[in-house]
DNA sequence: TCTGGGGTCCTAGGACCC
DNA sequence: TCTGGGGTCCTAGGACCC
């Protein structure tokens, strides 16, 4: 069996731990720049605020409402997040984590288990020490777990959070009752096209034949069939190291010039390689992108991408911070306004098994110096060592005006009680 | 004025090999 | 009228997830 763990309304919750004033109230989190909705509390659904909603279409409608509204807080959240799963982890030997707030547990050996009041018991035991809500799916394959969480979550009074699909009636029950957009794996595309073929619930799907299915959907949807049909088709991943590495923003301002953007993709680069060098990774490809604002049809739109082949593989800030400029100097057109710019790496290499190349090789005093900046930058906080080409006087700045405290991990946003 | 960020996998088709 | 058979590798694009 498999159990799948999922936090309720994460973000809105982490907020809500540490203002327990704000119970009952609806929450929304914003994404970064304050930009749109990503995450509602239960009250904040209920006033009808759809995910993804523009902040500043929904700005008279939060003041009505007295919905609290906070900017994205990823230090706070990764941190809950961390002492969520450590919990979690007590509770099997193998454990999947499938996202910030979700994790799969398999239950293999825990046939003389009651798993509902296995499952009760872990959700009080998080609740109690985390402040975090969450929902429980128990069932013997992954794809029916996703569904028996779904349920829980709909029904928690019924269900006390925790539901276990351990019979075959209860597996078709469910199937009949989820629709057919809302099974794992199904996006809207495919819902689209399954609903044109009288396809509306997880319970038709798996009536379909497999080489319909393998036909439309392919092996993807092979494989979720099965697993729905109670046949275990989808196992626990092993973490693996990534495939690509990304750091992209948007801006508060438009940018125009070569220099404002040089600066942003200097540091993005400088972040793409500190994350490689965390999963010690090389890096041998390198993709800028910039592009103006789509949402704006009254400007003059320009968005363009360029991926550098390296000469050799390397994870140096400074080196990849050169060849973002590279890159940026071949795809910068004077005369637009600039809203979102990245840099994407990918095409790794293990650190410690690089390939040698004949006439060009990377700069050896490179990777020393790199070891003592990510040193220094975690004993003294994030960026206190950086390149002289990234934002020195600190002008960059996020449009972040409903910042919470990071109250679990700077000790001067501990909070405070009154007696 | 203002609209997020970071990932994965699969497939079809083109270019190439013998 | 008729033009082989069997591979690999790479990439772009499309689908999906949170």
């Amino acid at each position: 069996m498999f159990a799948l763990i999922d936090c309720n309304n994460f973000y809105a919750s982490c907020e809500r731990v540490f203002r327990p004033d704000l119970n009952g109230k609806p929450i929304v989190v914003l994404s970064n720049n304050d930009g749109c909705v990503i995450a509602r509390s239960n009250e904040a659904k209920a006033i009808g605020i759809p995910m993804g909603a523009a902040a500043f279409e929904y700005e008279q409608m939060f003041i009505h409402n007295n919905v609290q509204v906070f900017s994205a807080n990823f230090a706070l959240y990764g941190d809950m997040s961390n002492r969520v799963m450590n919990l979690l982890a007590e509770y099997s030997p193998e454990m999947e984590i499938y996202s910030i707030d979700e994790c799969f547990l398999k239950l293999s050996g825990f046939d003389y288990y009651n798993l509902q009041t296995y499952g009760e018991q872990m959700r009080n035991t998080v609740t109690k020490w985390t402040g975090i809500p969450i929902s429980i799916g128990i069932a013997p394959t992954k794809a029916l777990a996703k569904l028996a969480n779904r349920i829980a979550k709909k029904f928690p009074s019924r269900t006390q959070s925790v539901y276990t699909i351990d019979t075959d009636e209860k597996r078709i029950k469910a199937l009949k009752w989820l629709n057919i957009e809302d099974v794992w794996g199904i996006g809207r595309q495919h819902a689209k096209r399954l609903k044109t073929h009288g396809v509306h619930t997880a319970f038709d799907f798996t009536q379909l034949p497999d080489d319909w299915v393998a036909k439309h959907l392919a092996i993807v949807g092979l494989r979720l069939k099965h697993d729905l049909q109670g046949i275990p088709t989808l196992d626990l991943e092993e973490i693996q190291p990534k495939k690509n590495i990304a750091t992209t923003r948007s801006f508060e301002t438009n940018y125009t010039e070569f220099e404002q953007l040089q600066e942003r993709i200097t540091t993005f680069a400088a972040s793409c390689a500190e994350k490689l060098r965390n999963q010690k990774s090389c890096c041998n490809s390198l993709m800028v992108f910039i592009h103006t604002n789509g949402h704006r049809k009254d400007l003059p739109q320009y968005s363009r991408n360029i991926v550098l082949q390296l000469p050799f593989p390397t994870n140096s800030t400074l080196e990849l911070a050169g060849f973002a400029t590279q890159a940026l100097k071949r795809i910068f057109k004077q005369g637009y306004a600039y809203k979102k710019a990245g840099v994407i790496v990918q095409d790794f290499a293990p650190e410690n098994t690089l390939q040698t190349k004949l006439f060009v090789s990377r700069n050896e005093k490179h990777l020393p110096l790199m070891q003592a900046m990510d040193k220094l930058n975690s004993a003294y906080g994030q960026q206190k060592v950086k390149l002289a080409s990234q934002d020195l006087k600190r002008v960059w700045k996020m449009k972040q005006e409903k910042l919470s405290p990071r109250y679990t991990t700077k000790l001067s946003d501990i909070i405070t009680i009154n007696v």
